[in-house]
RNA sequence: GACCCUAUCGUCCAGAGGUCUAGGACACUCCCCUUUCACGGGAGUAACACGGGUUCGAAUCCCGUUAGGGUCACCA
C-alpha cells in the first residue's frame, strides 16, 4: 500500500554497542532520514532468561549518544524509558512469542516443519540454486546444494525453535521484517550467507522479501577482526573519552561512504541528503583512531569559545579543579582551546591558572631554572613587570624584550624561566597572554616563590 | 574443507576504458610561522596484489592465482 522505506536496527542486548553495530544503525538511520522514511529499533533478546534492562539501556544510551533517534522501538529517540512507541510492537523478541506461534502455524499448515529427533522444529532448507539482488553486493547467485560442513556434510537444515520451546534468530528476525513492515534490510556483511536461508523462508511464508543491503565489517588497523576488547570497539568508549558525538558519528559515515569529493568534516544533514545504501564500498574499512581523533579535534576548533567552556566545565570538576564561575574560566580556555585534541586533556592544561600550590615539572627545572643565570633574569623580569601600572599582553612582550635588549642576552633567556616560574612547566600557551590572563599580582607572587624555592 | 564477499598509498576515501606521469585526507619526514607546545601554511615519501585475456587503449571489463574477510550452530 504504502511505499514508504522502513529499516531497523535489531541489536541483540550484549552489554555495549559495538562500533560495527553503531556504523550499522548510522547507515540504516541515514537511510531512512534520507528518504524520508521511518527508522525502527528492535531487541533482539530471543534469549529471555539473558534479557537484562542494563544490557538494553547500553544500547540505547550509545545511540541516542550519535543523535540516531528511532521512530519506533523500546521508549523513543528523544525520551528516556523502555516503553517503546510505535504500532507493531513490542518491539521485544521476547515478548513476542504469541507472532512467532501464528507463523510458525503457518509453516507447519504448509508442511515446511518438523520436529527433529531431539525435539527442535526445523525448516526444510530447499537445496536448490538461488539468487537475488543486493543493494552494496549486486547480484548474488548461489547454490545452496553445494555447501557443506567443515567435515564435509551437507548442511543441514535451519532449527527455528529450540526443544524448551525458544525462538532461533532466523526464524523471528524475518517473522519480525515482515510483521514490521521492513522494506530495506541493511546489515553487516556476516549475514550475506544467512540471506539465501531467509528468502526461502519469505517464500515458504508466502511474502515477499525485503530490499537487502550488506555493508562491510569494520576491522582493526592492522586489517585483524575487530573484537570487544579492542580499543575503540565500544560507542561507550568515545563516551567516556570526552568525544564529540558528532565528530564520531562524522568518522563512522566515512568508514565506507563518502560525499564524493574531498570533504571530510561535513554535517549530518548533507550526509543525509548525499547518502545511499548502494553507494557503500564493499570493501572491508580498517578502523583507525587516528582519524578520528584529527576529526574531533576538527570539531573543537569549530566550537565557540561558549561551547567549549560548556563541554569542559564538567571536566573540571571531576579533576577537581576549582574555577570559580565561567567569566573566570573563559579566558584561560581562549588560551589553550586550539591547542586540545580530546576535551578531558582541558584540566592538565588549565589547573595552574586556579591554583598556586602546583608542582615544578622536574624536566621543566632541569632544562631552565637550573641554567646559569636563569635566576638572575627572573629577578630582572620581576624588577620591570613589578614597575607597570598596565598589564597587557604586548605590553608584556615589549618589555621583556627591551630588557633582553638592554642586558644584551635573548629574549628566549627570559622567556623559558619565567614560564616555568608561573606555570611549574615548559609547554603552554603563548606566554605573554598566559601572564596577561594570570594578572601581575600572581606573576610577581609566582615569580617570588619559585625564587625563594630555587636560590642556593 | 565447502560456499560466498572483497582487493588503489601504512590507513580512510576519489577514480564507474582514454582527461591517471593515479587525486584528497589521516599518519610520517622536512620547511615556514611561533624563541614553548599546538594550530595554520608549504613541500615530500608512499598505491592500482599477481598472471593471463578483451580492446587502438585497462586502476577501470572478463578469467585464473594469491591474499584478506564472512558463513556453514538448538549465537545473534
Amino acid at each position: 500500500m504504502s511505499s514508504e522505506v522502513r529499516v531497523r536496527f535489531a541489536p541483540s542486548p550484549t552489554g555495549y554497542l559495538h562500533v560495527g553495530g553503531a556504523r550499522t544503525a548510522l547507515f540504516n538511520w541515514l537511510y531512512a532520514r534520507h528518504a524520508g522514511g521511518k527508522f525502527i529499533l528492535r531487541i533482539e533478546d530471543t534469549d529471555r532468561a539473558r534479557h537484562v534492562d542494563s544490557a538494553v539501556a547500553a544500547i540505547l544510551e550509545g545511540l541516542r549518544w550519535l543523535g540516531l533517534d528511532w521512530d519506533e522501538g523500546p521508549g523513543s529517540g528523544k525520551e528516556a524509558g523502555l516503553d517503546g512507541c510505535g504500532e507493531y510492537g513490542p518491539y521485544f523478541q521476547s515478548e513476542r512469542g504469541a507472532v512467532y506461534e501464528r507463523y510458525l502455524n503457518r509453516l507447519r499448515d504448509a508442511g515446511h516443519v518438523y520436529e527433529d529427533p531431539a525435539g527442535a522444529v526445523r525448516f526444510r532448507l530447499p537445496r536448490k540454486p538461488m539468487e537475488f539482488d543486493d543493494l552494496v553486493c549486486g547480484h548474488i547467485a548461489v547454490d545452496r546444494s553445494k555447501t557443506t560442513t567443515p567435515t564435509g556434510e551437507p548442511e543441514s537444515d535451519m532449527t527455528i525453535r529450540r526443544p524448551d520451546g525458544s525462538w532461533i534468530f532466523h526464524f523471528v528476525n524475518v517473522v519480525d521484517d515482515a510483521e514490521m513492515r521492513i522494506t530495506h534490510v541493511i546489515r553487516g556483511e556476516d549475514h550475506l550467507s544467512n540471506t539465501p536461508k531467509h528468502i526461502e523462508l519469505y517464500q515458504a511464508l508466502g511474502i515477499a522479501p525485503p530490499q537487502f543491503a550488506h555493508i562491510p565489517l569494520i576491522l582493526n588497523r592492522d586489517g585483524s577482526k575487530m573484537s570487544k576488547r579492542d580499543q575503540g570497539a565500544h560507542v561507550s568508549s568515545y563516551m567516556e573519552q570526552g568525544y564529540q558525538p558528532e565528530a564520531v558519528c562524522n568518522y563512522l559515515c566515512l568508514l565506507g561512504w563518502s560525499p564524493k569529493d574531498d570533504r571530510e568534516k561535513l554535517p549530518i544533514e548533507e550526509v543525509i541528503r548525499l547518502f545511499e545504501p548502494s553507494k557503500i564500498n564493499r570493501k572491508a574499512a580498517h578502523f583507525d583512531l587516528e582519524k578520528c581523533n584529527w576529526l574531533n579535534a576538527q570539531y573543537l576548533a569549530a566550537m565557540s569559545l561558549d561551547e567549549f567552556t560548556q563541554a569542559s566545565i564538567p571536566w573540571l570538576k571531576k579533576a577537581g579543579i576549582v574555577y570559580g564561575g565561567t567569566a573566570a574560566l573563559s579566558p584561560v580556555l581562549a588560551l589553550i582551546k586550539e591547542k586540545i585534541k580530546l576535551i578531558p586533556e582541558v584540566p592538565g592544561w588549565v589547573d595552574y591558572f586556579f591554583t598556586d600550590a602546583f608542582d615544578y615539572n622536574a624536566e621543566a627545572v632541569e632544562k631552565t631554572l637550573r641554567k646559569p643565570g636563569a635566576l638572575e633574569r627572573l629577578v630582572q623580569l620581576r624588577g620591570a613587570y613589578a614597575e607597570l601600572n598596565a598589564w597587557e599582553a604586548s605590553l608584556l612582550e615589549s618589555q621583556l624584550k627591551e630588557l633582553a635588549a638592554k642586558v644584551g642576552c635573548k629574549p628566549a633567556e627570559y622567556i623559558h624561566p619565567a614560564r616555568v616560574a608561573v606555570s611549574g612547566r615548559s609547554v603552554g600557551p603563548s606566554l605573554y597572554h598566559m601572564l596577561e590572563v594570570l594578572g601581575q599580582q600572581r606573576v610577581l607572587a609566582r615569580i617570588d616563590r619559585t625564587l625563594a624555592e630555587f636560590a642556593g
